[in-house]
RNA sequence: GGGCCUGUAGCUCAGCAGGUUAGAGCACUGUGCUGAUAACGCAGGGGUCAGUGGUUCGAGUCCACUCAGGCCCA
């Protein structure tokens, strides 16, 4: 019997079949137990950090997870080829308002008292439940695209060890004097009774809104010293509104520190001082202009107030500065209500302005405002232009065209209102998250300084309290005591047990449950937790600790993994998941989060459109990966444009990566694999270092091709990865012929 | 309204720090091969580098503004 002489590579067609091929990888990688083979062999080996920034798993994951999970495999896996220990462990985002609302459709509930009514735990509990609606999906997809994250041990963060964790984090900041209750301004809809999200706002603008357009002399009672403006029965001030409603809340006027303002002396023998830009626009003629001055040059010079509804102990009525002021319309000074404007209250912080609360929850004014009291707040506008006009300081009204939110629910228009609510204090520490972002190697390099240096130099305080019910509780209990202010803030679940007197260890860490934990409070009355939950950026920004239960367990992993090689997320996190993970671990930790970070561009339509449902060009990542396989799909994702910029997404596009990379790669084998049998050509596995010069002109092309392998092996893509293609579509030819 | 990004051939994209007639692949036209064939070789057509103004001896490349698209903020 002859034998058939052994080949030294198998046989493979001309034509295939990916997505079949890309199955069989997958079942050998299962049979082989290859990912996880690929964590435990490394053990010991060099480490690579890497975090997963958790997506929520109530909705089916679309292109844009598999982009995202594309670059968050790509770099893990090369290290993991380089002979690094990279512990993948995969989280789920669980919390938060998305996930209230899909209940609430599904349900048929609108609002929170009907929330209520329906009772907060049997809602909390389809909340648990919606979360891992679509998990298998998701791991469906994630196996199937190959990426390679441990879903086996992923972190949750509805679990009971995750948000003890984030009350030890909260406690820390409480202890630092970072936790406080104060105001914030939130768009209300005063016949709903409630504040609209940020997603319902932007439901309900509306162009060519009319409103009042009311230039108002303030009467200037002392002058600084400095400004040639000075206390006088006719020198004012002119500041412009287009909400006369919020001028008995005034408390300041602020000005533009480098803007130009010129004060001017009316026929009438007024003389009022406005910006220099827009005397012009907005006065008679035949005035003349006494002085010109920087706006810095008028702060601290006290005026009438309007209005004196309410005793107001601090210093007010001044002059200030801020940033937003400028000379497109108005007057260059701008009224400033704390209550009502986010600018405003800004400002009111930095200078210790009152807040001056004039309207209840209806938006009507309150009874002290007792001209108008009752009177819903837009109602009152004509009254109170009248009424400034009767003394005199109404110096013109009109109207102005702009875009304003209404309610999405009702038509009502929308108010801005303060609300009471807690924040934590991350203005305290702008220059160590201004500074600490200068240690992170940002991909592309413009997120830096740009759209997230700009953030954090304008950091502001961060919100964190929700008054909803499926997240995190705040842990912070206070005394019913009439008039009392005292608080206690609860940092662990021992703490909690100690407080309350009695074992707790079943106890559920969400609402309703953790509001029935009460204790005697000193004053006399009783400790109780306050209405509010937790942001749940609050949750996925504390993800380096609370992944861990730090710092209650875990303690040598946690030495390991506190902070990340490599993070990975579409750009639009930048003020999202980018931004908490920077600002929880500036306020603890005083490092960075996280050392290398790549900023995805989004997935448009094939026309250069944005994806929505609403269009109907969503593509479904599985139609993509059934036609034309997993791996063509992200050799697109990876070189169709620099993965910071957007990229155009279609089955066709990416059946335009299979003709011109996986078939040229394909048939260049397949042509090799022919001729490497018929001439028994052997690899030589020993023989690494083979000497170019010696070798065919294809091999040298190889050899020589300018794959850029080194973009790999820097911590993140500094890529040109198209030209990556082109290299393997060269090499591979060159190869051929 | 503000910030950041994008806008180069029909399509997808290169073009580094400003310097000769602006490049590649796909598509298209012609042609060769027909043992890489859901290919390949050779040759070719195709661009007012979004627009306007400016800096410069010289601008796709720098600056300003405008327009269009995207993200974030207001």
């Amino acid at each position: 019997m002859e034998t058939m002489p052994h080949k030294q590579f198998s046989d493979v067609k001309p034509s295939v079949n990916y997505p079949e091929m890309e199955q069989q990888l997958l079942q050998l990688w299962r049979d082989r137990d290859v990912f996880q083979r690929s964590m435990d062999e490394r053990w010991g080996g060099p480490e690579y950090v890497f975090h997963e920034g958790p997506p929520t798993a109530n909705g089916r994951p679309g292109i844009h997870h598999v982009l995202a999970r594309a670059f968050k495999d790509i770099f893990p896996r090369f290290r993991v080829m380089r002979g690094y220990y990279v512990q993948r462990r995969g989280g789920w985002d669980t919390h938060g308002l998305p996930v209230e609302i899909e209940v609430e459709k599904r349900l048929g509930l609108t609002g929170k008292k009907q929330i209520e009514a329906f009772g907060i735990a049997e809602f909390n509990a389809l909340c648990r439940q919606s979360t891992m609606e679509y998990i298998s999906e998701w791991e469906k997809l994630t196996e199937r695209m190959a990426y390679w994250v441990d879903m086996s041990t992923a972190y949750v963060t509805f679990r009971n060890d995750y948000i003890e964790s984030l009350w030890w984090i909260l406690k820390q900041f409480w202890e630092k004097g970072l936790l406080y209750q104060g105001y914030k301004i939130v768009p209300y809809c005063p016949r709903c009774g409630t504040p609209l999200s940020s997603h319902e706002l932007s439901l309900g603008y509306r162009e060519g809104t009319i409103d009042p357009s009311v230039f108002v002399k303030f009467r200037v009672k002392a002058g600084n010293g400095r400004a040639p403006v000075e206390a006088g029965d006719n020198e004012y001030l002119m500041a412009w509104t287009t909400t006369p409603w919020t001028l008995p809340g005034n408390v300041a006027l602020a000005v533009g520190a480098n803007l130009d303002y010129v004060r001017v002396r009316e026929s009438n023998g007024d003389v009022i001082t406005l910006a220099a830009d827009l005397a012009a626009r907005v006065l008679r003629p035949g005035y003349t202009v006494l002085n010109t001055m920087k706006g810095s040059d008028l702060t601290d010079i006290h005026y009438e107030p309007l209005y004196r509804f309410y005793p107001v102990d601090q210093d007010y009525g001044y002059v200030v500065t801020g940033d937003f002021v400028s000379t497109e319309d108005g007057s260059g000074i701008v009224h400033i209500a704390p209550a009502f404007g986010a600018d405003d209250m800004e400002v009111g912080k930095q200078y210790g302005l009152p807040v001056i609360m004039t309207i209840n929850a209806e938006g009507a004014f309150r009874p002290e405002v007792t001209p108008w009291a009752g009177v819903f707040v837009k109602d009152a506008d004509p009254g109170i232009q009248a009424e400034l006009a009767s003394r005199g300081l109404l110096y013109k009204a009109g109207t102005y065209e702009h875009t304003y939110p209404f309610c999405w629910r009702c038509e009502s228009p929308l108010l801005y209102y303060a609300r009471e609510t807690w924040y934590v204090r991350t203005s305290a520490h702008r220059d160590d998250l201004v500074g600490l972002n200068q240690q992170i190697n940002w991909y592309p390099e413009h997120i830096k300084d740009g759209r997230f240096g700009n953030w954090l130099e304008n950091n502001v305080d961060w919100a964190i309290g929700r008054e909803r019910y499926w997240a995190t509780p705040l842990p912070v209990w206070r005394s019913d005591a009439p008039g009392s202010t005292f608080m206690e803030c609860v940092g662990s679940v021992a703490e909690l047990e100690e407080k309350a007197g009695r074992k707790l260890e079943d106890l559920d860490l969400h609402r309703p449950y953790v509001d029935d934990i009460t204790w005697p409070a000193p004053d006399g009355g009783t400790m109780r937790r306050v209405k509010e939950v937790c942001d749940v950026w609050f949750d996925s920004g504390s993800m380096p600790v609370a992944q861990w239960h730090y710092p209650f367990e875990n303690h040598e992993v946690w030495e390991r993994q506190k902070q990340a090689d490599y993070i990975c997320e579409a750009v639009d996190q930048t003020r999202g998941w980018f931004y908490t993970l920077h600002a929880v671990s500036t306020l603890l930790f005083n490092r960075p989060a996280f050392l290398n970070v790549a900023c995805l561009g989004h997935i448009l339509a094939e026309d250069g459109s944005k994806m929505s449902k609403s269009k109907g060009n969503v593509v479904n990542p599985w139609d993509v990966f059934n036609v034309h396989g997993a791996d063509a799909t992200r050799w697109y994702m990876y070189t169709a444009s620099p993965p910071g910029n957007s990229r155009r997404f279609s089955v066709n596009l990416v059946g335009e990566t299979v003709r011109k990379f996986l078939n040229t790669l394909w048939n260049t084998y397949s042509f090799f694999v022919t001729y490497a049998n018929l001439s028994d050509w052997r690899l030589e596995i020993g023989d690494q270092r083979l000497e170019t010069g010696d070798r065919e002109t294809g091999d040298r092309g190889i050899a020589q091709s300018p794959i850029p392998i080194s973009n790999l092996q820097s911590p993140i893509p500094n890529p040109s990865p198209s030209s990556t293609g082109g290299c393997c579509r060269n090499s591979t030819s060159w190869c051929a012929r």
